[in-house]
DNA sequence: TCTGGGGTCCTTTTCCTT
DNA sequence: TCTGAAGGAAAAGGACCC
């Protein structure tokens, strides 16, 4: 039963509506999609990362014919068999119940748990199913900020219905939408800006909706460790506890010219306004890159000298690689530079800026080349990577800006029938 | 015992020009 | 010719994120 417009002389037609900011966070994603091909797997310890790629995958070639959900679970390769580098990129929860977790070594991952499963990276897969769920989301609320594979920004505060329930209604329907879609879970957090929606959509994982008003600032995430705030990373976090701060309310109750002082003048004021859950960012829906890069580790250090001929044929792939990237997308770049890790895990960069944009390999491969020769070779390298920046667009336009438009229809209702 | 690959953004250093 | 300040661009490094 709705009141009378006349009492409620808040909701006048001239006051501007609530900004309503969503994260949208799909619930570990790389695992969910792999455990869509592959149901048989689900409850067991799954590892998906490593060096290998999907199309030398023994195990599919030898089941040529077999549908994926029908492989037996025993064929699948263990983590015990895996010999090289690498990381984990991700474990299913069955799996980190052993110990194991995002960006441990493979190695150590098999000593904790040398039965798990491990998969390889598809990302060709996420992107599919990155691809789908963002566009179910711009069906309904158009403006979208991507923010990789698995994340989302969404402006719920214009879209019809946006408003309703705070915004768990909007969240609710995408919810529901993205899973119809595509059998995949994810969480949403709303609050008034972009950090602390970010904060809210992990307050209930999986399938979550949280609301953060920015009248529970207070309750809701002083009490949070610092270390949550999207920006404050294992560094700022040591820093911070090494001042007796823990805490974003602990942060909150500093003076700003001294977190100044201790953190330098555009972080440590950017500290102060996240502690007190102050951020006006937009909701950007283009962008454009700043860089392209390729790099990789090799499957053993290599030395310039002794590897030369495997070394260069590294370095002509790369470059290769990102010019191919750089066709693809549609970019030129002046800035052409590579990176190199030595033995000791040390990195170094050189860069040179070339008078012409180029996406030709060539080009890159002479200017990455004479990058080359102004580092240290004499150490062991166990990574090179090149990169191309300063990019425009190779036929010289200029990125679409146009505003979307916002539906007129409220696609809430959809939930409400009766409403 | 180890520690991936793509990115962005910021700060500091270096180099060049005036 | 040297010295120094100032400012900008490029280069280098580092923190952070997914």
């Amino acid at each position: 039963m709705l009141a009378p417009a006349c009492v409620l002389p808040s909701v006048s037609a001239t006051s501007a509506p609530v900004r309503r900011i969503a994260h949208l966070d799909m619930d570990a994603f790389y695992a969910s999609v792999e455990l869509l091909r592959y149901p048989q797997l689900q409850g067991l310890p799954v590892v998906i990362g490593g060096a290998r790629r999907r199309d030398d995958d023994a195990l599919l070639s030898r089941h040529a014919g077999l549908p994926l959900a029908e492989i037996p679970v025993a064929e699948f390769p263990r983590l015990k068999d895996y010999a090289g580098r690498g990381v984990i990129t991700t474990a299913t929860y069955a799996a980190r119940q052993f110990g194991v977790g995002s960006a441990m070594g493979l190695m150590k991952a098999a000593r904790l748990c040398p039965q798990a499963i491990l998969l390889p990276v598809d990302f060709e897969e996420y992107r599919k199913y990155s691809r789908r769920f963002k566009a179910v989301i711009t069906e309904i609320a158009p403006v979208m900020e991507d923010r990789g594979v698995d994340e989302v920004y969404i402006d719920f505060t214009e879209v019809p219905g946006g408003q309703r329930d705070a915004g768990r209604s909007l969240a609710r329907l995408i919810q529901k939408s993205i899973f119809d879609a595509t059998g995949l879970s994810c969480s949403i957090g709303v609050a008034p800006n972009k950090l602390l929606a970010k904060m809210a959509s992990e307050f209930n994982k999986p399938k979550g909706i949280s609301v953060v008003l920015a009248e529970d600032l207070q309750a809701l995430i002083w009490p949070l460790p610092c270390r949550k705030i999207n920006g404050v990373g294992p560094k700022a976090e040591e820093k911070l506890k090494a001042q007796g701060i823990y805490t974003i309310g602990e942060l909150a109750t500093r003076d700003p010219a001294w977190l100044v002082k201790i953190f330098g003048r555009s972080y440590g004021a950017w500290l102060h306004e996240a502690a007190w859950g102050r951020d006006n960012r937009p909701v950007v829906t283009e962008s454009e890159p700043v860089s392209i890069s390729r790099e990789t580790t090799f499957e053993r250090d290599l030395h310039a000298v002794r590897d030369k001929a495997e070394l260069g044929a590294i370095f002509t792939r790369l470059c290769e690689r990102v010019a191919a990237d750089l066709r693809a997308k549609g970019y030129v770049g002046r800035t052409i530079g590579i990176k190199l890790r030595y033995d000791d895990f040390r990195s170094i960069t050189r860069d040179q800026t070339l008078e012409q944009a180029t996406a030709d390999v060539r080009t890159i491969r002479r200017a990455a080349g004479q990058c080359l020769q102004r580092a240290d070779l004499t150490r062991r390298l166990r990574l090179l990577g090149v990169r191309v920046g300063a990019l425009a667009r190779a036929d010289g336009s200029t990125p679409d800006t146009s505003r979307k438009e916002i539906p007129r229809h409220d696609p809430t209702a959809l939930l409400f029938p009766d409403a």
